[in-house]
DNA sequence: CTTGACCTTCCACTTGCTGGAAGGTTCACA
DNA sequence: TGTGAACCTTCCAGCAAGTGGAAGGTCAAG
């Protein structure tokens, strides 16, 4: 299958699946005429790849998920650590933005937006203490 | 003064000091023996894009709130604008990080994590549909 | 006079792609 | 048989927002 039907069925980008062969992380198989040529096989990988993405992981830890799906004798303790260390980075990344955002809301509120150039905004920005 | 002290009193790397000025948002002027040298203005608008960053806004945002600070007649709701959108963006990333938090719990929630190879995370991420 | 802490520039690397140029292949249609 | 569109290939450059390191200049203390 050519790259670009395995593109539609994957649902990424060739120019992202060309990028994971670079980087060694889904191969494929050539034909005469040098195009690129996928199994299904390939293509649930990719999918999978596809699927981890979305849910956070970065390429690295692609790999590792990957290497753990083809092994068979893997401890499924291991893939869990993993998605325990995912929840944790994520529950870090919304506490900050929540903190984040009340912040921001608080000076949105303060400012009363008109043309008059005081702006609370930019003197809480400005403001020496950190 | 020099980038030494002014990173250590603006919180910033020197290195990131250096890098603004090459993409042109905080100029320095120089001594006789070509030592970058600060002063208390300039490390005002450091802590300014300081703060401006750790409330996420970009580099580009940044300009436009360094340009906004540095006019006087500047209508407040220019900033305010600036922040509102900033306060969507926040909200965009908090809700996505939510529904991403929910699936990843469900899957360590169903992983027995143990050392038999089954396990319900690699079949989810391995599911067909999509 | 040397040592160590500064400072300078420049180039490469990071993450995870994306865009574009220049060119080869295939297939349908006239 | 030609031609045009729609594929495919490689390679090079760039995004954000810095970070790391090499090679070398400067300054102050002992």
């Amino acid at each position: 299958m050519n790259i670009g039907e395995t593109s539609r069925r994957s649902g990424l980008p060739a120019k992202t699946i060309r990028y994971y062969e670079t980087i060694g992380l889904i191969q494929s198989d050539r034909r005469d005429n040098n195009y690129r040529d996928y199994s299904d096989d390939q293509i649930h990988k990719l999918r999978f790849v596809h699927r981890s993405r979305d849910l956070g992981f970065t390429i690295e830890e692609c790999r590792q998920l990957l290497a753990l799906y083809e092994d068979k004798s893997r401890a499924s303790a291991d893939v869990r650590d993993l998605a325990t260390a995912r929840l944790s980075d994520i529950d870090a990344k919304i506490r900050s933005l929540t903190e984040l955002r009340k912040t921001l809301e608080k000076l949105v509120h303060a400012c009363h937006g008109n043309a008059r150039p005081d702006c609370p905004i930019l003197e809480e920005l400005a403001e020496e203490k950190s």
